[in-house]
DNA sequence: AAGAAGAGTGCAATCGATTGCAAAAGTCGA
DNA sequence: TCGACTTTTGCAATCGATTGCACTCTTCTT
């Protein structure tokens, strides 16, 4: 089981057979039929000592246990995995945005990535990465009529919550990293981002910001969320503060463009609601360029609270998004679902984390 | 295959031999013996015509193809697997510093590993992530014994290469992305960091710097390489220029004080070379605090050129390495590993890429 | 003491794809 | 047309773990 590609022949099989049952003797068993050789019972007592199903007394389990940990010997998983009828894999598909490659290095997916894959490997599955552009309206059902997996995790569902509804009418093994939507079938684990942006905005207003720039672009619903959530504070504390919105391009130079051209006309704007760490990073850029002194002249609030957020200048204040949390209750959810159990949609209480770039330090 | 576990068992199977076949002529193949009794071949002539092996006519196989195609018939990959004595996965471990939590969310980890999960995928390969704390000297033997994978990368080798150096003596499917060390006996994948190091340095010493800092921990055997290329530029091209080195503490705010309490003695340094571009943000920021002006007082040049040192005031000049040929030098060296086949260490060829934090925009 | 119920174990079939080797079919040359 | 050679195909064993069901042994109840 080496990856060393078939090296066993029938014939020779044969001809080898009293060899390798004096091999196993004296060398590690290579399969439970070894094992059980050895421990002197069958091979299903021997599975069923290390899986710990059926009944078997406690003396013979522990035997057998024994000898397996004296030997180092595992069962195969691949062996089980097709016996019991299933791939012992999770997929998780990042749909990516029209520029192919820039979604894939966003920091914050890259960072869920990392977390959902510790928690697949620590329930012993391994992961298989997608990423697709949605081209055309079979990118998820491609990916779940594969036979390839156990159940997918879909990171980010842009304005596909249709085709991925589609797929959940079939397919139940299925949770979404993103915003809970009105007319979704799936199961979704998110942040509540209207409250989000609510407490964002609300932070700005009891800082004195009068004048109001909410940067996102709202047809992704999330950001759409979080836009709501800056109107509602408005409506609410605003006390006649204003706010106006600016989609912002999600490719660093665009982004750096479509900001720097608001500030040249918005010069009057003395507080930043911006709809990423990453965004907010670029609006940092743009106002320095424009020797507007941050949090003095504007104040900047991010979204996500990336790690990075500390390390900016000043350091960023964020709506941190409990991405630990979130990727535990994708998994949770998941085998939850794998199981046949009934599940709900997650919807995670973000928290502001107040920096230089809206307090003074 | 559905996770559902263990639905058919022997009597019932037998019963329903005949449904089974009738249904079969209906519904989609469920596998390789339905698809050759709709062919009206056997099951190993599918079997060939779908893997491109052995002696098959082509007429044959055509039709066969077209019949998978048009049920969207899939061969089972678990069953594959075990057939071919293989797990089809391929392991990622992700030893951790002493601090366990803060090298996983390492935003140049967390990048390299979401591009190798994309190229083993590619591959047809499951992926299964270890984030492991090297305490004990069989933390990577037990990975590899576990016959849980056909291949093993290591993400960063720290100061364990005689660890690895052991595995790899009996284990030879390992790669590991890091520098090129004199003693190793495994095949690696990093950049030329003596070559990272002079380069940074040489741009600061062109740009007039005199008295330069090293920020970096050479206990890490690429900081150490990388000091060693801070040493030859000094020596070549600093005509007179002076070097010091501060190691600098990978948890944000230590990091800050290190470099705060350095910056306060050392108040003529007027050149940083930092060895990863999240200290290089740090630098920026304890700069800033000290009404230090960057690149006017002070010029800062980082390591990596990760997607955020775009985004940064001022945006950072940063020694680029190429994280996606590390990527694909990385499985494509593990893939020839595994079939057998001799390769090399690959070496990097780092580059400078300048931007406001060492030239004025 | 006898019968019933429960605990524990082993046999053999199963999961689904692959492939060595033998048999069948096809091709070519005399 | 026949024989030799090559190509193609099918059978059955294999990979290694799991588990339904039958059997044996043990324990409990009458």
């Amino acid at each position: 089981m080496g990856g060393k590609g078939v090296k066993k022949v029938g014939g020779a099989e044969k001809s080898s057979g009293s060899k390798k049952a004096a091999a196993a003797k004296a060398q590690k068993p290579q399969n439970i039929q070894d094992l059980a050789r050895i421990a002197g019972v069958s091979a299903a007592t021997v599975s069923r000592a290390l899986a710990g199903t059926g009944n078997i007394s406690s003396a013979t389990r522990e035997k057998i246990r024994a000898l397996a940990h004296q030997y180092d010997f595992r069962p195969s998983n691949t062996a089980r995995n097709l016996r019991m009828g299933r791939t012992g894999t999770i997929g998780v598909v990042v749909p990516l945005g029209h520029e192919k490659t820039q979604h894939f290095s966003d920091p914050f997916f890259m960072r869920l990535l990392a977390l959902i894959a510790d928690r697949i490997a620590e329930r012993g599955y391994d992961l298989l990465l997608s990423k697709v552009v949605p081209h055309d309206p079979e990118w998820l059902s491609r990916q779940v009529d594969s036979g390839r997996v156990d159940g997918m995790i879909i990171i980010g569902q842009s304005n596909q919550s249709d085709v991925i509804n589609s797929v959940a009418r079939y397919y139940d093994p299925l949770v979404v990293w993103g915003a809970a939507l009105d007319e979704q079938i799936y199961c979704s684990v998110g942040s509540d981002n209207r409250l989000g942006g609510r407490m964002a905005t609300e932070h700005l207003l009891s800082l004195g910001c009068r004048k109001l720039a909410f940067f996102g672009d709202p047809s992704v619903p999330e950001i759409e969320q979080r836009l709501e959530g800056f109107r509602d504070a408005l409506r609410d504390k605003g006390n006649g503060a204003v706010g106006t919105t600016l989609p912002v391009h999600f490719v660093p130079e665009q982004a750096l463009e479509d900001i720097s051209g608001f500030l040249d006309m918005a010069d009057k704007v003395d507080g930043i609601f911006a709809t990423s760490d990453t965004i907010a990073m670029t609006a940092l850029q743009a106002l320095l360029d424009r020797r507007r002194a941050v949090p003095k002249d504007v104040k900047v609030i991010g979204f996500d609270d990336l790690e990075i957020a500390r390390r900016t200048v000043p350091a960023l204040s964020s709506i941190r998004q409990d991405l630990e949390a979130g990727a535990d209750a994708l998994v949770d959810l998941l085998f939850r679902k794998i199981a046949g159990k009934s599940v709900e949609t997650v919807m995670l209480k973000p928290q502001i984390v107040t920096r230089g770039s809206t307090t003074c330090d």
